[in-house]
DNA sequence: TTTTATGCTGCAAACGTTTGCGGCTTTTGA
DNA sequence: TCAAAAGCCGCAAACGTTTGCAGCATAAAA
């Protein structure tokens, strides 16, 4: 269990612990001969450099800490795959923390991060209130919000489009000749807002009239969808398609379509938001608009060591482009 | 961003900060009135200890590092939240990394976080060979694998019991009139050696004829399985279920019967293995055998916390009961 | 040969903690 | 009143690095 350090090696190989140090960080001002010597010795005694003592001195421990409300999300899932990835290959670790379901755990994990002297946050807040929450330590390290809108807020952040993303998706359903859609969904964080918004700018400029059916349950999980969805299905059906503010929503609903032998999409057109990977799966495949993840892991870590690196002060808001992926559950009217 | 130091509270507090560092760790030689004006000061400078620092002297940085293959995949994420919450509610921090696709990376993660002094590691193997892979590091730092099995090798590991899982499912077939049973998937793993056994097992006592239709793709996923299916399909159908040895093979396998007009569970039954989220959304209702993915990851972490906490020494091999999860992809026959 | 420059290496401080040990003050017991 | 015990607290070493600075040898220049 015992690890060689600087020092073992160093003896071996008969110079100061300071050469060793030197060789191994490729300074220029050791020999050539000397250098080859030593890295080999490493190689053979199994040295690997003790990165809490090097963070102690450098003041840096090349760590990201990564907060999700919970990694067993898909879509959280996917934003830290890329963010690892991304992340180690410019030398740095990922620290990961579930922020859910509550604020005082989130605020916790925070501040848990701060004390591990993590360079950096990387964080997808788990719900609107999430900046508040944490702003206290956000103003001591470098810190990025992943996938929430913070719209005014001081931060950097980046995001798609929301309401580009649900203008799109509303104007598709126009096009495929859908005059009475509804839009199903929660609307109280800036997120959710912001795509309620792109539905009804789509609505006003096509005349369409604007039909919502909203609650404002915390977490757009397929249950609530779905028990959502019953209650909605037991009215009368006035209108051809509905625009659900999430995929999970739109699972729900499809399973409550379902039950009640609504055909979708021949009865009903029906369109997500997020891309989840579950809306891929066979006999789903359902029509929804896609959160470039990878792009917006990618950027945010690289926003994020801009601020680290670089001592970059402001904050940006970095916003991508949603796309429109076109699969079964939107059928032509008529 | 320049951090208060214990030095900093300790003169705000006229001690010396040997006394600061007592006072919050409980020491029983400090006053109580010293102590609670101590740490009512902490609060009030907002101090938080440096754990890089407490790191390098108690030779310990309460940190677990987690390898899986990427952590974009459902079932290695479920294990990710579990392992995380049970680690940090032991005082633990996880360290994220992706190990795949190659052997390679494996081992280039599992070195680094050897440099990063974690005091553990969990991985989920990426491959049969992993074991061989990083043998080398996994003496040095107590390790447990998790839900690949190693079967005879020396470590510790915590699976469920793959022979079992299948042996139930083929059971289950059985129940339902079944009595052409196709055994599809990989078998090169000892996990899906195991798995293959189960089937086997059961046929032998229920007097079935034992049937496969496998192959040796690396990676077990919808895509591989829709291929392969596609290929199946193509010949003559002289079965009536079929066990897929994970249920990605199985969602594959759903996909191509759907386009090939195979009507499942009507024409065909079909069970998966591993119990991952998409099996239970809407319209798919897989039929699966339940890996207890939470009792894994918890007992997971209690393993290595052992090795860490007590020093343990040995290996234990911890195996879990699978249960089967009826959904709608099985029809009793005739 | 002497001086200067150059190339390489070692010394030691610093990073922010924890903790054994010694010392001071106060209380207790006789 | 004095000694011993007890209760608190500070000193300083240690953890394993990085790096500014000084020092030594050798090579080049005068």
């Amino acid at each position: 269990m015992k690890s060689v350090t600087l020092k073992d090696v160093a003896k071996a190989a008969g110079v100061s612990y300071a050469t060793v140090s030197r060789a191994l960080s490729g300074s220029p001002q050791i020999g050539s001969e000397t250098r080859e010597r030593i890295i080999k010795l490493c190689d053979e005694m199994g040295y690997t450099t003790n990165y809490v003592a090097r963070s102690m001195v450098m003041k840096k421990t090349d760590l990201i800490g990564l907060v999700v409300p919970s990694i067993d999300n898909q879509f959280n899932s996917e934003l830290a795959y890329y963010a690892e990835m991304s992340a180690r290959s410019h030398g740095y670790n990922i620290m990961l923390c579930n922020s859910g379901p509550d604020m005082k755990q989130e605020k916790t994990v925070v501040k848990l991060l701060l004390g591990r002297q993590v360079d950096g946050i990387l964080i997808v807040p788990q719900s609107p209130k999430t900046y508040e929450n944490i702003r206290a330590y956000a103003d001591q390290v470098p810190t990025v919000f992943l996938s929430e809108n913070l719209r005014d807020q001081p931060q950097s952040y980046v995001a798609v489009d929301n309401s580009r993303g649900a203008y799109i998706g509303t104007k598709y359903l126009y096009e495929l000749g859908h005059r009475d859609i509804l839009y199903f969904g929660r609307r109280h964080s800036t997120t959710h807002q912001l795509r309620a918004e792109g539905y009804m700018k789509a609505c006003q400029e096509l005349g369409l009239r604007q039909r919502f059916f909203n609650s404002e349950f915390s977490h757009s999980s397929i249950n609530n969808g779905y028990q959502l969805a019953r209650d909605l299905f037991s009215k009368s059906l006035d209108y051809t398609a509905i625009f659900a503010s999430t995929d999970s929503n739109a699972l729900g609903i499809m399973k409550a379509a379902d039950e009640m032998h609504i055909d979708i999409p021949n009865r009903l057109s029906l369109i997500g938001f997020d891309n989840i990977t579950a809306t891929g799966m066979p006999r789903i495949e359902l029509t929804t608009i896609e959160q470039p993840k990878r792009e917006m892991a990618v950027q945010a870590v690289d926003m994020l060591r801009d601020k680290i690196e670089n001592g970059t002060q402001g904050y940006v808001h970095q916003i991508l482009l949603p796309t429109l992926i076109k699969r079964g559950t939107c059928r032509p009217l008529g």
